[in-house]
RNA sequence: GCUCCCAUCGUCUAACGGUUAGGACACGAGCUUUUCAAGCUCGGUAUACGGGUUCGAUUCCCGUUGGGAGUACCA
């Protein structure tokens, strides 16, 4: 069986985390089954149209690296990939099921409908069930205000297998009958994805949680046109930490925004995709690549998952570590340039993130929390001071800038030699100097080994920050 | 309210019906180190409850409770 999968978003202006899963599930389903995945825009909401939303999800999605085969822009002879691009073909089958008698037209006034609900109705009273079909036609062809219905049986069940749940069976008595066309002609979502799900050759839908109470809607709807259905696979939900499901308000929720706070595509993609799901081994750590050879999506789980940054921070610390340093010098060049150290060349960078991808776990990191790597210390800190810079500490760095200056080589090896030799000539361990000389160096009593960050810093600036720190040593 | 879904440490989760219920994050202690991280070692914390079925239930069934989602001319 061919396997075609898609993600299927609405333009609201941002990827959403949730979303993002869902997009990669369907993703690497699709990869590893030799499959396509498809990129479809539901844009069937006029009055939520947000402009450049489109854009800005491809956007998020080819920086996670989840490429579309097809979508926007990449047409695969299954377009246009865009809902509003397709009015005609919804009208079309929306025409098919009312001549069928599978559907019909309501002229319920919003009024009405409000009344309706008022008056304890929890469902449509299937008020215009009844018009006759040639009445309703005289009414719309004056131009009475109308939307189209599906018929839901009055009785019996209905009853489908969703991959990860499971058989679920609803009542028919206890569903709706769905708007499908609004009164501005557009579709509503139940009626668009049935269509294009069909038409785009969907094998395997793969959504959220949300959508399991409106499947047998969309089931009805296959069996009304006489079409095949697709497999279902409903996700559970990401949920924040009081177990609601996952929203602004509660923390970021946008991709986007963990892109800006510095989080690594790798971290964000493996983190999301253990929402739910684990190849059932101990490993933790896997690329986008081990993820399409490793997923299956029978190991997906039923439980809601919460998103627990703490864990994403491990991760991305840990993707940090094991990502090379030239893939992420250029991410931290513009974070450089807004502080205006831009001076440094590629070479001193790439030094400097060796030394710190070990203890940082955004990629701000890089930049704010070693100063000491682009600028002089503008001053000391405080309880450091008090406890590592003694009375005595100002002749023993003396002696050893003097040392410094008489170094042939600059590299941390002769650098920690010296060190060595003058706290011997002082009689003291070698832990008396390397304090005081870790704070005249960098401000800060911590950091990466104070060896190689000298030699990182050069002689120069070593001996220069030296002689400042002994300014106020005095 | 109604419908559907779900239920293992605080969180993410593992466990052909047979394990001292495992791992990870977080937390605590220690080791290592020039500091901070990292790393390593150790530690505590879980099968929601009640009934069945079974020689034996985390696992299968029923109920209860709890949580969630849906209930729009939104998706």
């Amino acid at each position: 069986m061919l396997v075609r999968t898609r993600f299927a978003p609405s333009p609201t202006g941002y990827l959403h985390v949730g979303g993002l899963r869902t997009a990669l599930y369907a993703y690497l389903f699709a990869k590893q089954n030799n499959g396509t995945f498809i990129l479809r825009i539901e844009d069937t909401d006029q009055s939520r149209k947000v402009e450049g939303a489109t854009e800005k999800l491809i956007e998020a999605l080819q920086w996670a690296g989840i490429d579309f085969d097809e979508g926007p822009g990449k047409d695969g002879n299954h377009g246009p990939y865009i809902q509003s691009e397709r009015l005609k073909i919804y009208r079309e089958h929306a025409e098919r099921l009312l001549n069928e008698g599978k559907a019909y037209h309501c002229f319920c006034t919003a009024e009405r409908l409000e009344q309706v609900r008022a008056n304890g109705g929890t469902m449509y009273d299937r008020h215009c069930r009844n018009i006759p079909f040639d009445d309703a036609k005289k009414r719309v062809e004056a131009g009475e205000p109308n939307v189209v219905r599906m018929k839901i049986p009055d009785d019996g069940e209905l009853k489908f297998h969703d991959v990860v749940r499971g058989d679920v069976t609803f009542a028919f008595n206890t569903i709706d009958d769905q708007v499908l066309l609004k009164s501005d002609g557009f579709p509503t979502y139940h009626l668009a994805v049935v269509v294009d799900d069909h038409t785009m050759e969907i094998s395997h839908v793969i959504r959220g949680e949300e959508w399991l109470p409106s499947s047998p809607k969309h089931i009805l709807l296959y069996q009304y046109f006489g079409w095949n259905i697709p497999k279902f696979a409903h996700l559970p939900l990401l949920l924040n930490p009081d177990k609601s499901k996952l929203s602004k308000r509660q923390g970021d929720v946008a991709v986007e925004d963990y892109r800006a706070k510095g989080y690594l595509k790798e971290s964000l993609v493996n983190f999301v995709a253990f929402l739910g799901w684990n190849p059932g081994g101990e490993r933790e750590i896997f690329s986008i690549d081990e993820l399409v050879k490793e997923f299956s999506i029978e190991r997906v789980g039923k439980a809601g998952a919460v998103f627990n940054l703490e864990k994403l921070n491990w991760m991305n610390q840990q993707h940090i570590k094991m990502q090379a340093s030239e893939k992420i010098l250029p991410l931290i060049k513009p974070l450089l340039q807004e502080k205006g150290w831009n001076s440094f060349s590629d070479e001193y960078l790439l030094q400097v993130i060796g030394l710190m991808k070990e203890r940082v776990v955004v990629i701000p990191d890089f930049v704010n929390s070693c100063n000491y790597f682009y600028e002089n210390p503008v001053s000391y800190d405080e309880t450091s001071r008090t406890k590592n810079w003694k009375p005595e500490s100002g002749a023993q760095i003396s002696r050893l800038a003097e040392k410094f200056k008489s170094l042939q080589t600059f590299d941390s090896a002769s650098i920690e030699a010296a060190l060595r030799s003058t706290a011997e000539e002082f009689s003291i361990g070698a832990g008396k100097l390397i304090h005081p000389l870790r704070l005249a160096l960098s401000g800060v009593p911590n950091g990466p080994s104070l060896f190689h960050m000298a030699e990182v810093f050069g002689k120069e600036v070593v001996l220069k920050r030296m002689t400042a720190a002994l300014e106020v040593l005095k």
